[in-house]
RNA sequence: CGGGGCGUAGCGCAGCCUGGUAGCGCAUCUGGUUUGGGACCAGAGGGCCGCAAGUUCGAAUCUUGCCGCCCCGACCA
């Protein structure tokens, strides 16, 4: 991409209702505009992180055995009387009525759409269990939308359902998913760690947050050490093996929100040294809630002996938007975004110090044409603007590579590479920087 | 929803107390000098001062109402 050509409004000065880093950079590498209370716009910059996160949770999720498909976000308010929802969800509901004066609403989740429409094609235990999932903007009329995309009211949330014949196979699509989120956040970079959350009125282990630890998150947590250094389940798990070691792995050592921390527990079972408390984003959170919903809205299947039983149901939410700026909030610096390359709207920044110098246009456009040609996404400054502003505007998008072409350097033939992350600098023959940070993004692209 | 605060140019702000139709920095545009980490000189454009009513000869400024946004708290992917 051009810089030229694209929509790239950054801006110098902070915004100064932005409170928290991730806020405060989405605004002013331009990813987003607020366009009311909790409401954003994305642009460009952001909309293409947002999809790329998008797309490994999808990716994941696709492994996982669950199966796309596409909700609306406009309901009926009858679905949700049916489940007594309608009444018990109170203001956060976003309650519309159209020209006929019917009640829809803005959905805030989808359990009662996902019930309607499992219960209408599905007869017998013979059809279990399924895994359906889509990803879609939610809206939650929050008493206090903050943090920009973190918190805000319409958000988009990657929401999967499971159904089952019994418990013993709703824990195995558990485990599934359970297994299925380690690896999508580690496949953009962060360190998630499963924490035992409230699990309502049924009550049972079947109940985890994931959380990224953040100096900015939302809530308190509390876990061992330990769990930050394990190993998460290889590319080639097969999901319909038996998972419970991995689960049991992972839940063994201590882990808890606020809510569900237990300090006598915390000090009698984890080290001193081993202890970590700090606070921590939620990005995911997977519930098994059982017949909560199958058995109000009659979602059942004949069993082996022909009679009805409700089916066994399970929800699985991963907060897509809000993980754009969880993952700033873990991966920033005074100067801007340093993003993991699996999400980096750009994986490569190339900087012609000179636009206008015949050497200097000639030697970018050679390495801009090969970069795009092996795949690498690049986003071009080819601007009349002064150095400094380009390097202060490429670090605050925060491509994971910078490659700079300047008079100085053409003349020893030579280009300046710079990794964002920690600031390395070096130098390379310019025949053959294109083919090196090639190689590099798709090494860096190569997931486990 | 309770408590606090803010709304003046694209962004950040001053002016308001003590009424006289608006200013600063950055950004933008033009010309010139510059050019390896956010340049310099000269000039220019850009504002129903959130909206409405009221007081007044006169309102960004005072009064009332409304709207919007932010922060703290209880609640949430």
């Amino acid at each position: 991409m051009r810089l030229s050509r694209y929509y790239l409004p950054v801006l110098k000065e902070t915004p100064s209702d932005a409170q928290i880093a991730s806020h405060r950079l989405m605004l002013r590498a331009g990813m987003i505009r607020q366009q009311g209370a909790g409401i954003y716009a994305w642009l460009p910059l952001g909309f293409r992180v947002l999809k790329k996160i998008e797309q490994i949770v999808r990716e994941e999720q696709d492994r996982a055995g669950a199966v796309e498909m596409l909700m609306p976000t406009i309901q009926s308010a009858d679905l949700w009387r049916e489940s007594g929802r309608y009444d018990a969800y109170g203001k956060e509901m976003l309650r519309i009525t159209d020209r006929a004066d019917r009640e829809m609403l803005f959905g805030p989740t989808n359990e009662e759409m996902i019930t309607e429409i499992f219960r209408a094609g599905v007869r017998s235990y013979k059809d279990l269990p399924k895994m359906l999932y889509h990803i879609q903007w939610k809206f939650r009329d929050e008493i206090r939308p903050r943090f920009g995309v973190m918190r805000g009211r319409e958000f988009l949330m990657k929401d999967a359902y499971s159904f089952d014949i019994d418990e013993d196979a709703a824990r195995k699509s558990y485990y599934k998913m359970f297994v299925a989120y380690l690896r999508t956040f580690a496949r953009m970079g962060l360190k998630s760690i499963p924490m035992r959350a409230d699990t309502g009125p049924i009550g049972g282990d079947l109940s985890h947050e994931f959380i990224v630890l953040a100096e900015t998150g939302e809530s308190a947590v509390f876990c061992d050490r330990g769990l930050i250094d394990m190993a998460v389940p290889a590319k080639d798990t097969d999901f319909d093996s038996d998972l419970k070691p991995v689960i049991d792995q992972f839940t063994s050592l201590y882990a808890a929100t606020e809510e569900k921390h237990d300090e006598t527990e915390f000090t009698a079972k984890v080290a001193v040294s081993d202890r970590i408390s700090a606070r921590g984003i939620e990005v995911g959170h997977i519930f098994f809630f059982g017949e909560k919903y199958s058995k109000p809205m009659r979602a059942v299947v004949a069993g082996p002996d022909g009679a009805e039983i409700p089916v066994q149901m399970g929800s699985y939410g991963v907060g897509v938007s809000r993980l754009v700026g969880a993952i700033i909030e873990a991966c920033h610096d005074k100067a801007g975004c340093k993003w993991p390359m699996a999400i980096a709207p750009f994986h490569v920044g190339l900087i012609n110090l000179r636009a206008g110098d015949e050497a200097c246009d000639a030697a970018c456009e050679k390495i801009y044409a090969a970069l795009e040609a092996a795949g690498v996404d690049v986003l071009y400054d080819e601007t009349a603007a002064r150095p400094g502003e380009k390097f202060a505007r490429m670090d605050l998008v925060g491509a994971p590579y910078q490659i700079t072409i300047g008079p100085r350097g053409l003349e020893s033939g030579e280009a300046e590479v710079k990794r964002r992350e920690d600031g390395e600098k070096s130098s390379v023959a310019f025949a053959e920087v294109a083919a090196m940070i090639a190689d590099r993004v798709k090494a860096a692209l190569e997931y486990a």
